[in-house]
RNA sequence: CGGGGUGUAGCUCAGCCUGGUAGAGCGCUUGCUUUGGGAGCAAGAGGCCCCGCGUUCGAAUCGCGGCACCCCGACCA
């Protein structure tokens, strides 16, 4: 491809909305740009890398055995009214309707018509395992896209399916599904760490993350240096501080002028915050609930979700507690009647707990659980935090933060139930499929490769998806030998498959190299009367700045070289 | 949905406080010159100052109401 041809404006400053590196550089080197918030158009340059990278994911998919379908991403509403999904996707979903008002939605995700083909293909226990993928654009109506590419409303997902007829044959289809992945990572230079995660209200078994560590991400993730367990925050196990020990003392009502909060609270009465209990409120599903948890410890919000197996959870607003007759502050579950308490497993079992007296300033002293109060439901839902104790070898927890690009899911038998994907085992009884899914988000994978290989200068790509193999920069192209070298070395490249980009503007050379510096192509030739005259082109590695003057014929083996260190 | 920020030329921004016919740098066009790190000289084009209502003789500027975009949180695969 010749520059002079190619559309494409680079830009010398970042545009003021770009906050990530990876976003400033999209738009600097002129790969994408915004049309609306979340939404992107890619341009010539910047869909070639997009291409790269979903041909990484085709290659590793299709030697895990997987097969490549095209599922539509217009799809009736029914079929999300069967899996019950209409209601727990929300406003995520984006809906619309027909001329005939018949409703649709565009597909965030595709377990409910990859179940529809699986239903009319799959009838036997001889009909599987089977795995079916697709690249697909996906929609969601994000509450709040950002970051660039990281969280967009329309984006490009490979999302993969697997159908086993036992749980058994899941856990192959799953490892074959996760050893592809850590190749995919692995070819596009996007350094990731497996996570487990949670598997939400939908229920599953296994659940994992794959997570690109980085300061910008917007998902907590807790590593354990002892034994090398990691999670995500919503999903990690750890061990409880302990409670301060104690035989049950005579409850007392004690004056507290203004302390709302537990720090307040434990500072006023010169006590540690895991003597107290606190109270939050939560809507789940409509009903109000008071949920206790020992004064030092976090509510888990998505591990109560699934205690109370609710598809919906939200604070409950100010309003509703004051209706439900809770004193914000001062609130706890003894003496409560209207409201269903639901408790951690830490409120329960400590001792002498201050807890509120549900009365502005006042709290009770020596609170005990099933003395002074009653759980309706006990459970663990307390969050790990940065210091917590791993659970399994207690060695205190890192934090770190890092951004989603894959996960990989034991589904079940919850999609295969509800939109009926059904075969004869071989005893001829009727079973539902065992199925896993597997997504990976190509944009994501995009941002994260800039993320990780760029400098001051601008990007590197990594060879396998690099949008061109090798950069030539022609200084002088008004001479001859420089025009007939250019010639040749896009001749040589092309005839053993490497492509090429070649600068034949105008423009001033500085104006060149800053350009191929930022659009970050693996190799760069310059071809100037200089180079020539020096004996040969100059060859420069954009990772380390190593700069030969090389004739053509090392020029390709060096072209090779680098294209196979990636 | 809560909190914060920003909307002026393609991009980065000044002007706004103190109302009086729209500015800079970069980019773009033309000509000449120029080709080793965003080069030079000269001449140009380009704006519904986010939108609406109001105040005023007069609004980019003051007031009210919207909208869009970005960041944090909530939430979200």
């Amino acid at each position: 491809m010749r520059m002079s041809k190619l559309l494409l404006k680079t830009l010398r400053e970042s545009p003021a909305e770009a906050d990530l590196i990876s976003h400033q550089l999209l738009l600097r080197a002129g790969l994408v740009m915004p049309l609306a918030a979340g939404i992107y158009c890619y341009t010539p340059l910047g869909w070639r890398v997009h291409q790269r990278i979903e041909q990484i994911i085709r290659e590793e998919m299709d030697r895990s055995g997987a097969q490549e379908v095209r599922l539509p991403a217009l799809q009736p509403i029914e079929l999300w009214e069967q899996s019950g999904r209409d209601k727990s996707m929300g406003e995520t979903l984006f809906r619309l309707s027909d001329r005939r008002e018949r409703g649709f939605a565009l597909g965030p995700t595709h377990e409910e018509v990859v179940s529809f083909m699986a239903s009319r293909a799959i009838q036997s226990y001889r009909d599987m395992p089977v795995t079916l993928y697709q690249v697909q654009t996906k929609f969601r109506d994000e509450q709040r896209p950002r970051g660039g590419l990281i969280r967009v409303r329309e984006f490009t997902m490979k999302d993969a399916y697997s159908f086993d007829a036992d749980w058994e044959g899941l856990d192959r289809s799953y490892d074959d599904a996760f050893n592809a992945y850590v190749r995919i990572f692995d070819r596009a230079g996007v350094p990731v760490i497996p996570v487990q995660a949670d598997s939400g209200a939908i229920g599953g078994k296994d659940s994992q993350e794959f997570i690109f560590l980085t300061p910008s991400g917007e998902d907590q993730i807790l590593l354990c240096p002892g034994c090398g367990y990691a999670a995500n925050q919503e999903k990690a196990e750890f061990q409880l501080p302990p409670a301060l020990p104690g035989d049950p003392q005579p409850m007392t009502r004690v004056h507290t002028p203004g302390t709302k909060t537990i720090a307040e609270l434990a500072s006023f009465l010169a006590i540690e915050p895991r003597q107290t209990c606190k109270a939050v409120f939560y809507r789940a599903d409509g009903q109000p609930i008071l949920v206790a948890i020992r004064g030092d410890l976090d509510v888990n919000e998505v591990k109560l979700k699934n205690l109370l197996k609710a598809s919906d959870l939200d604070p409950l607003e100010d309003a509703a507690v004051r209706a439900a007759g809770l004193v914000a502050g001062y609130a706890s579950a003894v003496g409560l009647e209207r409201v269903r308490i639901v408790a951690d497993v830490s409120a329960v079992e400590a001792t002498n707990l201050v807890a509120g007296a549900n009365e502005v300033d006042y709290h009770l002293q020596n609170t005990n659980h099933g003395r002074d109060w009653k759980a309706d439901l006990v459970g663990n839902f307390a969050l790990a935090r940065d210091g917590d104790r791993c659970a399994v070898c207690q060695s205190p927890f890192e934090t770190r933060r890092g951004i989603e690009m894959g996960h990989v899911f034991k589904l079940g038998t919850v999609y295969s139930e509800s939109m009926g994907v059904n075969y004869l085992d071989e005893s001829g009884e009727r079973r539902p499929a065992v199925m896993g899914c597997y997504g990976i988000g190509v944009e994501r994978m995009l941002a994260a490769v800039i993320e990780a290989n760029h400098d001051d200068n601008g990007i590197i790509w990594p060879a396998e998806v690099a949008p061109y193999d090798v950069h030539i920069i022609a200084l002088n192209l008004d001479q001859p030998e420089v025009q007939q070298a250019v010639d040749s070395l896009e001749n040589a490249c092309a005839s053993v498959g490497f492509t090429t980009l070649i600068d034949d503007r105008s423009d001033a050379a500085g104006v060149k190299f800053k350009d191929a510096d930022l659009i970050g192509l693996p190799i760069r030739v310059t071809i100037s009367p200089r180079a020539l005259a020096r004996g040969g082109l100059e060859v420069r590695d954009r990772r380390s700045g190593q700069v030969e003057v090389l004739d053509p014929d090392a020029t390709l083996a060096r072209i090779r070289e680098v294209r196979a260190a990636g």
